[in-house]
Parts: structure tokens; sequence; C-alpha cells
DNA sequence: CGGGCGGTATAACCTGAGTTATGTAAAACC
DNA sequence: GGTTTTACATAACTCAGGTTATACCGCCCG
């Protein structure tokens, strides 16, 4: 595997240029690829903190249980993205983390982590610019649960995977792949199933999104950012930057 | 002023012992203190980034204005956190942040912190362990606005700035100041500042928590920490050492 | 000393979302 | 090919929390 394959490499260099030394590091960092099934564990809540996760295939969900039975997810992650960050400072993992789809995985060490440190200071402030990038997408997240209807947080959290696959993937168009149940969407929102499912037809009556199976489509894109009050729009280009 | 009295070392040193190297370097990069008095905006959204502060005196918000009147607040700050890392990898700010009280702040500016990356690996990595930290702060947040009522909700925040208080000033029993208007806890919250008021005259007929002025009294933390279902009781040592 | 003002309380009414229940259709299993 | 399972749709009913309105209290300021 050459450094342009690597998944992490190509997550890193999201944030600016590397030098082939960090390239170098990074890719030593990373084991042969681990393949994973659908609704693979990559570790539990209390489990103790030894590694980190890039995800290269496949999608994965972090959440916690709570003890009524239900369960908030805190993060949906996607193809390039790093998994067990937040539990960095911590001994033991704070949430679960589950494969929703089958896929492809890199574990990166925690001992060769903090040797990174020691190697690139280039690397280190990388690492903390991706910590802040999940720090504000949870702002994002927080906003979404906080103060806005049903109808704006589920289109609103669909336009963001459709912005973050676009990021990772220029090609798709107004359609695309989204593995997650109803009842899923349902723990990401804080919503019922039987909440996100009549959303959903109104969201359809009314030509906004369109989903068969795990298929979305959405016929005017602009149109459903607007619903969504989706902030990039109105907003800053700090914030274009989170998701382009 | 000494090391020993300097707000952003007390802040790094939480996370792991450090060199006197270290704490030169610390020391160096906090210019003198900086009086501000209440309402002060530190910086408004869209603004340049180019700095960040560690407060060590009063209390701050950071908070996004909804285009319909509303706002979110994202974040409360107390003496010795450190404000603005979300930004870190942006050009611009992406919230507001305001004091609420009088106090002091230590600013730090970015090329001064990239440089410290450079010097020192452990202060890179720590910085990496503070931004983790708000993560899992974030999240607890995240829960709280999305799987609770405003009964656990309110009187979750309320434990959790007691605990955030007590880990910076042990000595404090169970009667706090806590000078947040009902209004600015709707805004924390998602609720409105009417129910905020109805929740708090709930929890006083029930003995739970009396609040007069800004003054907070919790006659029996252990009970409101179950009313809030609050993570750290029942969970991991991780999760305990977010607080303590 | 009186008037304005910000913060708080309480009540009456309304509505968005949860709950429960039932039906259906597509997958998966044997 | 039939049965079981899983996901989704729709309806009826309930309730937590929003909205609007009005009143109170302490405070600053002229």
């Amino acid at each position: 595997m050459t450094h342009r394959e690597s998944c992490i490499v190509s997550q890193f260099s999201h944030y600016g240029e590397l030098s082939d030394g960090d390239m170098e590091i990074l890719a030593e960092l990373e084991k042969e690829p681990l393949r994973v099934s659908a609704g693979t564990t990559l570790w539990k809540e209390g489990d103790e903190t030894n590694d980190l996760y890039a995800i290269s295939q496949g999608w994965a969900i972090s959440y916690r249980d709570m003890n009524d039975g239900t369960r908030q997810v805190l993060d949906v992650y996607l193809p390039g993205d790093v998994i067990g960050l937040a539990d960095f400072s911590f001994a033991c993992r704070l949430a679960n983390v589950n494969m929703l789809t089958s896929g492809v995985v890199c574990r990166l060490s925690m001992d060769r982590l903090s040797n990174m440190f020691k190697s690139s200071s280039r690397l280190g402030s990388t690492l903390l610019s991706i910590s802040a990038r999940n720090q504000t997408l949870l702002t994002e997240r927080l906003v979404n649960l906080g103060r806005r209807t049903a109808r704006e947080k589920l289109s609103h959290f669909i336009f963001e995977m459709y912005v973050r696959l676009k990021r990772i993937d220029r090609g798709i168009g107004n359609q695309f792949e989204l593995p997650l149940s109803q009842q899923v969407l349902a723990d990401i929102l804080g919503l019922s199933a039987v909440h996100i499912s009549r959303t959903f037809s109104d969201l359809r009556e009314e030509g906004l999104i369109y989903r068969h199976r795990n298929r979305i489509e959405l016929p005017d894109p602009e149109r459903i950012s607007q619903v969504a009050r989706f902030s990039a729009n109105s907003m800053s280009d700090g914030m274009r930057r989170l998701y382009y």
C-alpha cells in the first residue's frame, strides 16, 4: 500500500500540506487494513482506550445507551473519518462504536500516536485541527437538537450527510446511499422512529426528499438547505470550510 | 506573575505533569492579564481567528444567533477554561463569545501557539487532551438535549456546573453563585424562559434546588444527580475523570 | 420619591412530538 | 414456498413544553 492510497494520509491532507516525512510516519502508524462486517462492535463504553481507528470504507456510529432503554447517537462516521479522538485523554471509552455496514478500518495505537507528537509538530497540530473540526460538527448538531423542529432536524441532517459525502466523493449527484434505518435516524435526532416516518412522508409530499430503502434523492438540494436552515448557506467562509 | 499563579499553567496541569521548560513556555505565551467588564464581547461570529483566551476570573458563554431571533448557547466557560480551541482550524470564528460577568482573561496568540507545538510535544498533546475533553462535555450536552425532559435537562445542567465549580474550588459547599439569568439557561437548554421558571418552581417545591437571585443551593446533591441521570454516577472511571 | 426596566412568576391556551396500536411489504430464513 | 422477521406507514390519543399575557418585585436613575 503506497502513501497515496492510505486513508489516514488522505484525511490528514485535508488540513494542509504534509511533508514526505510526515506521510512516512502516518503510513507507518497504520497497520494493515482490517475488514469488518456490518454490526461489528469496534469498542464498548468502558473498554480500555488504547487505539484510534481511521475508517477507510463503510459507515459507523458512536452512541450511548441511556438507562431507560433509549439511546443517543453521538456521531456518524464516514470513510476518511478518525474514530476515537474524543477518548484521547481518558483511560476508557465513553461511548460504544458500531459498524453500520461492512467496511475496512485502520488501527492506530495510542503509543505510536504519542510518538507521532514527538516526531512531527505538523502532525500534532493537524490532529488538533481534526479534533476542532469534530467539535464544530458536534456544535452544529447541538444547535440542531436545541432549537429546531423535527422537519428542520431531519432535513438538516440529511443535507449534512449529502454535503459530507460530496466532500469525499465530488462525483455524487443528487442521489446517494444512506445506510441508516429510521430508528437510527431517530436516535441521532432525539425523535421517535414513528415521527421520523411521518416527517419523511411530509417531506416526500412536498417533493423535498425522496427515500426508497436506503437510497436518498434530493431533487432540489438548494431548497432543502433553506428548509433546514443550514448554516453554511447564510454564513461565513469559516463555516463553509467545515464541509468543503 | 510566577508560574504558580498562571491560569494557563494550572489548567494544563490538570492533564499531567509539566516540565519546568513547558511551564516556562506557557508563562511566556501568556501576555499580561486583561481586565474585562460584564457584557464585553471577546469576539463575534465571522471575526478573524488569531488568538485564544484563557479565562482567569469570571464567566463567559459562546453562542450562535439563529435567523429566527432565538439563540443557542454552545458553551459556558468558567475560570481556568480555554476559549476558542474549536476555531483552531478555521480562518474565522464560528460563534460569538461574551463575558457574563466582569473578569480577567489571558490572550494567547495563534502564532505563538503553533510555535508551542514545535517546542514541546508534551504541550501539544495536552492541548489535544483539552480539546478532547471539550468534545466530551459537548457530547454530554448533546445527550441532554436529545433525550431528556426539561426537569432532567435543568437539574443536569445545574449539577454539571456544581461539579465543574467544585473541580476548580474544592472548598465550595452545597451553595454557589450561578450568574445566569433564566433566559440564558433557556438558551443553553433549548427551552423557553417561561418553562425554566416553571421547572425551577417544581424543583423548589420538591426541595431539590433552591435559587434566589443568582445563588443556587443544593440541599441534597446526591439526589439531584439521580434526578438528572448524571452519567458520572452510574458510569465508568473515564466519565469521572471528565469532572474530577 | 416616582417612574421605567430587567428579571421573575403564574395562568390559560395551543401545538408538536411521543406513545400505542394495527396494517403492510419486503427480506431472510428453512 | 411458506413462515418469520424487520422495516416502514398511518391513525388516534396524550402530554410536555411553547406562546401570550399579565402581574410582581427590586433596582437604578433622575
